[in-house]
DNA sequence: AAGCTGACGTATT
DNA sequence: AAATACGCCAGCT
């Protein structure tokens, strides 16, 4: 495990109940302003059973960046936690999170 | 070691 | 509004 990498999941897994984050947000706090991609990559890399509320991480728009069937599993996951999500855009009201 | 890839982001066309 | 191009960083081949 590289450190950025545990970073990220530390990161992640703070991101509280209800709230959702963007990759480039959660790359900045971990000290790599502009690798969101490699967030992403370190997510799709997860294990299936993984605790991490990956769900919670959006891209800048606010959008589920995923397609198809994980796109659907996210979704359900955020509405799940009382997030607003329409069609694939998270509401702003949970937008952010500050530690 | 070197190059390719990707759950991104921003600027252009 | 949608597609394309480029930059960025870590992990894999």
């Amino acid at each position: 495990m590289s450190a950025p990498n545990e970073r990220i999941w530390l990161i992640i897994a703070a991101i509280p109940y209800g709230h959702v984050t963007t990759y480039g947000q959660v790359a900045a706090l971990a000290g790599l302003p502009n690798a969101a991609r490699t967030v992403g990559r370190i997510l799709s890399n997860l294990p299936t059973g993984t605790k991490l509320p990956w769900h919670r991480v959006v891209n800048a728009r606010g959008e589920i960046s995923l397609t198809g069937a994980q796109a659907t599993r996210q979704k359900k996951l955020l509405v799940q936690e009382g997030v607003t999500v329409t069609r694939k855009h998270v509401s702003l009201a949970e937008f952010g999170w500050q530690p």
